[in-house]
DNA sequence: GTCTATAGTTTGATAGAC
DNA sequence: GTCTATCAAACTATAGAC
């Protein structure tokens, strides 16, 4: 409490005029790392476009949000476990909505033929460690549009894109 | 230090005849999740075959060494802001040049043809990324070689192959 | 090498003046 | 709404018996 204080500038004792207690303070970052995606970012996801067309708008929501929260996020996976289960297990709810939502987008996409993986479920997963991975290195002067660029790459025209069938997967024609 | 005694079963003044700190204790494991990978996982990146070859027996070792020590992975990353400077600043080292090795061999596939991101150093920052995130979610009865399978394939024959050009439906089509 | 007891410090939170 | 002063609990670590 002592250091959150110190970085706004005031004692610790005064935060308790706008927060009764720590964990409220967590539980409100927390919140706002989870809610704010499920609330604002999935609706892109009802917006008109192919699946890839409406994952790719997300990655790019999911990014930028995540650029500008960088710190809030790594907070709110430090200090899951220091909520009380009651918190902690809203939190997980929408990080298993939002999850579900990116599968489903994956899963239609494999359904309109512009996506080549098995497990939509899985490869959801993948993509969404691998975007939240960012939050670990990003720095205050990062390219924010060239990361965008980079990592729709990645996950649009290569983890979920379609194999060629040159090597056709993971192991199957050794295997 | 007497959660860490409880899970040994002695309690917690008894950890000390084995310890002298607790940030020794968090040293070791730090520094057995970084020391380990460099010193011996990189091996494989010294073996006979192409880069794509050789990644594939990286993201193979990588990920079983993080299956079986996913709890120790989780710890390192957590509390490496409680070590020393000092201690702090070697296991970066040992992660940073994992990141170069995992770098370099992606720049040999680029330059013999197998793989085709831009930029050797983003891609493995992006692998090591969607590896690491594993260790958030793997549960003790998960079919870890069927998990090797999906990663493999996600990251060698996904994030880093060849884009075919088309940019096969990630919007160029009716953009 | 384990234990109990406890020292010394830090933490989250409260009381009350301004 | 901020501050100083302070509390009670929890923490890391030590001392000394067995």
């Amino acid at each position: 409490m002592r250091g959150i204080a110190d970085s706004v500038g005031i004692k610790g004792a005064s935060l308790y005029n706008h927060f009764s207690s720590k964990e409220e303070i967590l539980y409100a970052i927390a919140l706002k790392m989870t809610r704010v995606p499920v609330e604002e970012h999935l609706l892109v996801l009802d917006e008109a476009g192919t699946p890839a067309e409406r994952l790719t708008s997300l990655v790019d929501v999911h990014l930028r949000h995540l650029a500008v929260n960088r710190v809030e996020h790594l907070v709110s996976l430090r200090e899951l476990s220091a909520l009380t289960e009651e918190h902690r297990e809203r939190v997980v709810e929408y990080r298993k909505y939002y999850q579900r939502r990116v599968r489903d987008v994956i899963a239609a996409g494999i359904r309109a033929g512009e996506f080549g993986v098995d497990d939509p479920l899985r490869a959801a997963v993948a993509v969404l460690d691998l975007m939240n991975g960012v939050s670990w290195w990003l720095r205050d002067d990062y390219d924010i549009d060239a990361l965008v660029a980079t990592y729709v790459d990645f996950i649009v025209d290569g983890i979920l894109r379609h194999r060629s069938g040159v090597r056709g997967g993971a192991g199957e024609v050794t295997g």
